[in-house]
DNA sequence: CAGTATCCAATTCGATACTG
DNA sequence: CAGTATCGAATTGGATACTG
C-alpha cells in the first residue's frame, strides 16, 4: 500500500500514515527504512526546521506499477474475494 | 509460491513440500488450511490407504495466473533487485 | 502419506515516552 | 515533524512426536 500511494505523488512521513489508515509510527517507519535498503524508495530530506522528509518512489519502485496495477485488476475483477461464504 | 506450482498441475501434499523446498510440514499444513478457507484452492481427498490428498487450484485461485505472470515478467525485467549495492 | 499436537525460542507489534 | 528507544503481550515458526 505504501507503493500505492506513492505512486500517486510524494508523500511526507504522517501523510503516509494517515493514507494507510491505522499503521503505527512504528511499523510505518521500520517499513520505510526496508524499502529504502531495498531501493524502492528514496528519502528527501529538506534539512528544515520543523524537519521536512519527504518520500518518492525510486525507479526500482515505480517499475512495480505493472505489477499493482495486476493486483487492481484482479480486485475489481474479483470482489468478494475474501469474504465467507454467506456473508 | 504454492499458487505457482499448482497452476502447473495439481500436487500432492509431500510433493508441494518438496517443490517449495524447505518449507515445513507445520507451515505448508496451515497455509493450505488458510487458502482453501481463502476458496484459493480445493482439496480433494481419496480416501484411499495409505492416504491420497491433492491440492487443486479453485477458479478462484487461477484467476491469480494474471497476477503472477505480472510478478514473473517484473522478476525477469529486473534480475538485480533485492541486492545489496556492491554485491 | 497426510496431517495434528505440543513445546519452546525468536520475532513482531502496539503503546508509550522521548529527542532534535 | 519525523523519527528512535523501550517494554511487555501476542504471534510465529522450527523441531519433534504422535495418529489413522
Amino acid at each position: 500500500m505504501v507503493i500505492y500511494w506513492l505512486l500517486k505523488a510524494p508523500r511526507r512521513f504522517n501523510e503516509l500514515q494517515r493514507d494507510l489508515g491505522g499503521i503505527t509510527h512504528r511499523t510505518l517507519a521500520k517499513q520505510l527504512k526496508e524499502m529504502e535498503r531495498d531501493g524502492l524508495l528514496v528519502r528527501r530530506d529538506y534539512r528544515e526546521i520543523p524537519t521536512r522528509v519527504e518520500y518518492r518512489l525510486s525507479p526500482l519502485g515505480r517499475s512495480l506499477e505493472s505489477v499493482l496495477a495486476a493486483m487492481h485488476d484482479w480486485a475489481v475483477a474479483n470482489p468478494s474475494a475474501g469474504e465467507q461464504p454467506g456473508r
